[in-house]
DNA sequence: GCCACATACTAACAAACGTTAGTATGTATG
DNA sequence: CATACATACTAACGTTTGTTAGTATGTGGC
């Protein structure tokens, strides 16, 4: 792991317990044993962390999502392949997860917009795959925002909880949440 | 309105937008046409605005898990009961969730510690109301607290998207994720 | 032995931060 | 008229912020 990549671990395990403005260079130079100029020989300011966090998980969302949406799979297991890939994703990058999830919002511009884009893309790219599954194809339109957000809301709530190392294996994770979202907390 | 409780509204409204940390004292005063120093006539610190705002929504919430739990419903309609005061706490504060659900981590002791044993109090509560529905008796105990945590994920998701004076009025909103919660996706 | 590079340091900067002290002004109550 | 209160101001404080400049040290390749 290069030192830069040493300094974002550091960055985003401070980050996500004092949130982005609340953790100053000098808590990360802190963390890492140095001073806190010395950062700067490997990044060019506070805000490259939180960029590059923030777009390298967007970026792994999306290339999970297209290539959901260019497969062959029958709906519904496009539905399944959507909500493992984003645990998966999720549970290999916790501490990222969360700066990803909660400090988004003060990306400057033209990274706020861009990442908002991201995001929507991601959302309509669910959307579609939701629509596309004939088995509950009765919602109403103005229905579907919801349907959205609290899917995604229910799979991102796993950051708040789930602990790598504990009983739960990933793969029952997918499977109980499916079951969840699908067949509702009733069935289970 | 007071004028510490005008203070208090554009604060939250600030913090919304900017985070607790990001919003500055004279962020709040220029939002009210005055200088930083006059606040302190009005509030004690900047703590107060958030302590204030976030045991008032706890205080909230608790008190309405506390009527469900000794009132004499059936199970299943006390989780809609449970749903429902949720969906309206969230509706009738729609900047002052957001601040509560994602700024509280930076509390003060006590306060911190206070806030996070009423939110466990509250979780409890979820789960006991769930637990007693013998509709759905069927959880492994490790599953509770994801179900638990999915259910609150997604109302709370409601903050993110719900326009109060949008097409989709409160009962039905509450009704829309009842279903969505309770039957699952699969069903609507 | 020399050069490039990674890595770290000290010192300092201007700006922004939360907060306090002291004071002025209007308004309502007695 | 006097007193109290709410509300606002200016000025300043000590601290923390992100960042820059300039320099030192060690390590690997030619």
């Amino acid at each position: 792991m290069t030192r830069r990549e040493q300094i974002f671990q550091t960055s985003i395990k401070l980050m996500k317990n004092k949130g982005y403005v609340g953790t100053s260079m000098r808590d990360i130079a802190s963390g890492m044993s140095i001073e806190a100029a010395s950062l700067y020989n490997h990044i060019k300011g506070k805000e490259d962390i939180l960029t590059d966090n923030c777009f390298e998980l967007a970026n792994q969302f999306i290339d999970s999502l297209n290539s959901i949406l260019k497969s062959d799979e029958k709906p519904l297991d496009k539905l399944h392949t959507f909500i493992s890939n984003h645990v998966n994703i999720l549970v290999g990058n916790m501490d990222a997860a969360h700066v990803f999830l909660y400090e988004w919002k003060h990306l400057s511009e033209p990274h706020y917009s861009k990442f908002l884009s991201l995001r929507d893309e991601y959302e309509r790219g669910l959307r579609k795959i939701l629509k596309d599954d004939e088995s509950h194809n009765n919602f109403e339109n103005s229905s579907y925002k919801m349907v959205v957000i609290s899917v995604l809301s229910s799979l991102n709530a796993i950051e708040q909880w789930y602990k790598p190392d504990g009983e739960i294996k990933v793969e029952e994770l997918c499977n109980i949440l499916s079951q969840i979202l699908i067949n509702g907390i009733k069935e289970l």
